[in-house]
RNA sequence: UGGGGUGUCGCCAAGUGGUAAGGCACUGGAUUUUGAUUCCAGCAUUCCCAGGUUCGAAUCCUGGCACCCCAG
């Protein structure tokens, strides 16, 4: 980590600094720690850096409120200590026209939504981008965890050096044109050395705790907040044998693989184990569970996606054979991308998964390398 | 109102004289830029009620009450 301290100024940087000076660069800021660290690292290569934050969401409640005024005062503190200029952004429209209803249809329809992903790809790597580069911007940067590389003309996406902290995940939907004008400071730093760099500095927010929820909007009671926007239908639970079983508020209010807030007791001759959701009955606004968390009807080995993006540009060559995760953080799944027609994929996993989840993606990996994914929009039960 | 059975945390359920297991649910926390999952912690001074026996009872006795089953 020396290597990021004061000290370390060698030859070689005072070089690329003056090559640097003349790139603008305006870092998206969150009040975090990853995105400030991000802009001291720029500024420290020389670069001519300006900070961008964004609210993108107007706030339902007091506490929302708050927090975004917070970070805003965090990004203030920094930039004001760093020595850059902040400007203020304003993407509640789009957010809310290309994210949020969105993610309220997928709800309505009975999937699971990942709306983090589209927020990249319409707002932070799209409004952001776009907004950035009319204000004479060269690149634009952000705080996560991720490495783009180029190579021979392509620009790869690829996992962050902190393997615990990878965001290539909610990335997969970055092409060409995006990843030529991103930059990942990060990326090539742990967790731990982002925070220790940050503390060295005394930024306020070094140890601010890392953010959750949905982006822009934040941790919240998922079933208060989605109730808010989408009518409630209260159905039936039912066993996979169809016997009555329980009551739930709202088929949207449960995901697959989920096991709390069914309410589902102890039951005469039960095995004592807990019950997981394991289909959505639209029709008939039915919720089927089953018990035990290995329950077979909570596996796929195959599944069937649309929305198909290639980091590249173009599809890998088929059959391709690769990794992909169903869901963040899952260790990566060997699979085969057997077809894509009309612009929906097959893949075929080598080992059963569990709960894969319409409406969330699926993306592919080569080792470190992103290739990307797509929006499950059918799984398979075992032996289907 | 004949016979049999059962009443222990919201649910299932151990415990048959020695001072209330466990699981599920629920709540809180950790993990986590979606939703989940997972992990950790908490969760009956009290065993349907009232008496009694005993140094000591959820466990024994008596009397109630409630529910279930069979027979009517």
């Amino acid at each position: 980590m020396s290597s990021f301290g004061p000290s370390s100024a060698a030859s070689g940087l005072q070089y690329q600094m003056t090559d640097n000076q003349n790139l603008r660069i305006v870092v998206g800021l969150s009040g975090g720690v990853d995105s400030s660290v991000a802009a001291w690292l720029l500024l420290r290569q020389g670069f001519d850096v300006r900070g961008m934050f964004m609210k993108n969401w107007e706030g339902d409640d007091a506490d929302d409120a708050c927090t975004a005024e917070q970070d805003f005062a965090d990004a203030k503190q920094v930039c004001a200590q760093i020595g850059i200029a902040l400007h203020a952004a304003n993407f509640s429209s789009e957010y809310w026209q290309r994210v949020f209803s969105y993610f309220l249809e997928e709800y309505r329809a009975g999937r699971t939504p990942n709306p983090d992903v589209l927020c990249n790809k319409e707002i932070k790597f799209k409004s952001f981008l776009d907004h950035a580069l009319q204000l004479g911007a060269d690149r634009i940067a952000t705080g996560h965890y991720a490495r783009v590389q180029e190579r021979d003309g392509i620009f790869h996406l690829l996992k962050a050096r902190d393997g615990n902290k990878d965001q290539t995940y909610f990335l997969y939907t970055l092409g060409q044109a995006q990843l030529a004008k991103i930059l990942f400071p990060v990326g090539e730093l742990t967790k731990p050395e982002v925070r220790e760099i940050a503390a060295r500095q005394g930024f306020v927010n070094q140890a601010k705790k890392d953010s959750t929820g949905i982006c822009f909007i934040g941790e919240r009671n998922f079933k208060k907040f989605l109730g808010r926007y989408l009518p409630a239908q209260p159905g039936e639970i039912r066993t996979v044998d169809g016997a009555l079983i329980g009551r739930h508020d709202g088929l949207m209010y449960h995901t697959l693989g989920q096991r709390q807030g069914l309410g589902i007791g102890g039951r005469r001759n039960g095995s004592g184990d807990p019950w997981y959701v394991v289909d959505k009955d639209m029709a008939r606004n039915v919720l089927i569970v089953a018990q035990g968390h290995d329950h077979p009807l909570l596996f796929s080995s195959r599944l069937q996606a649309g929305d198909l993006h290639w980091v590249a540009g173009a599809a890998p060559q088929l059959p391709a054979s690769c990794t992909a995760k169903t869901r963040y953080r899952q260790a990566d799944q060997s699979c085969v991308i057997t077809a894509i027609k009309d612009g929906i994929c097959e893949v075929t996993f080598d080992k059963p998964q569990w709960a894969v989840t319409p409406g969330q993606s699926v993306v592919f990996y080569r080792d470190e390398e992103c290739l990307g994914g797509g929006v499950i929009r059918e799984k398979y039960r075992l032996n289907e």
